[in-house]
DNA sequence: GCCAACGTTGGC
DNA sequence: GCCAACGTTGGC
């Protein structure tokens, strides 16, 4: 089982939205590494559900991939802001995964708490000017930062 | 294939 | 709102 990190800005989709749903599809990833990233996780893998851009930026709760290659359906709707009129609907270019509430964190494990604690080659969102939107987390920082965010 | 211009992300 | 970082686009 690997693990991931999953950002969203929690006025959009945040983990109080995805407790409520229990499931969702991560949809309007359009960035190719981040995409990548998707199309190499397993079903059961863990996500940490990261908050950016918001009063406290930092890592909110945890999800698991419940369903993976799954077609992010925005791309083929005009209206929808994520649409790509290049994306074929044979092949299509944004394939996505669905993931599933686990648990939320007591508190928000702040961004300033994650520099304090990790390094970038621990932890990627960690890095200056890091913008993508789906990353790896490696094992060995995934059971250091599980324990850390179960902290009161 | 290079690179400048531009748009977006996201912390602060 | 500012600005650094970075991805994408398009001219050449």
């Amino acid at each position: 089982m690997a693990y991931w990190m999953l950002k969203s800005e929690p006025d959009v989709f945040g983990i109080d939205a995805l407790q409520k749903q229990r499931e969702s599809i991560w949809d309007g990833v359009r960035n190719y590494q981040a995409r990548n990233y998707m199309r190499a996780m397993q079903i059961g893998d863990q996500a940490f559900f990261y908050h950016s851009n918001c009063e406290v930026t930092g890592i909110a709760g945890l999800c698991d991939i419940s369903a993976t290659g799954v077609a992010d359906p925005t791309q083929f709707d005009p209206k929808s802001p994520y649409f790509d009129a290049k994306s074929p609907k044979d092949a299509p270019r944004w394939d996505t995964v669905k993931v599933r509430f686990v648990e939320k964190f007591p508190r928000v494990l702040s961004l300033a708490e994650l520099k304090d604690r990790f390094t970038s080659d621990d932890l990627v969102v960690v890095r200056k000017g890091n913008r993508l939107s789906v990353m790896p987390v490696s094992d060995s920082a995934a059971i250091r930062l599980l324990a850390a965010c179960r902290e009161k």
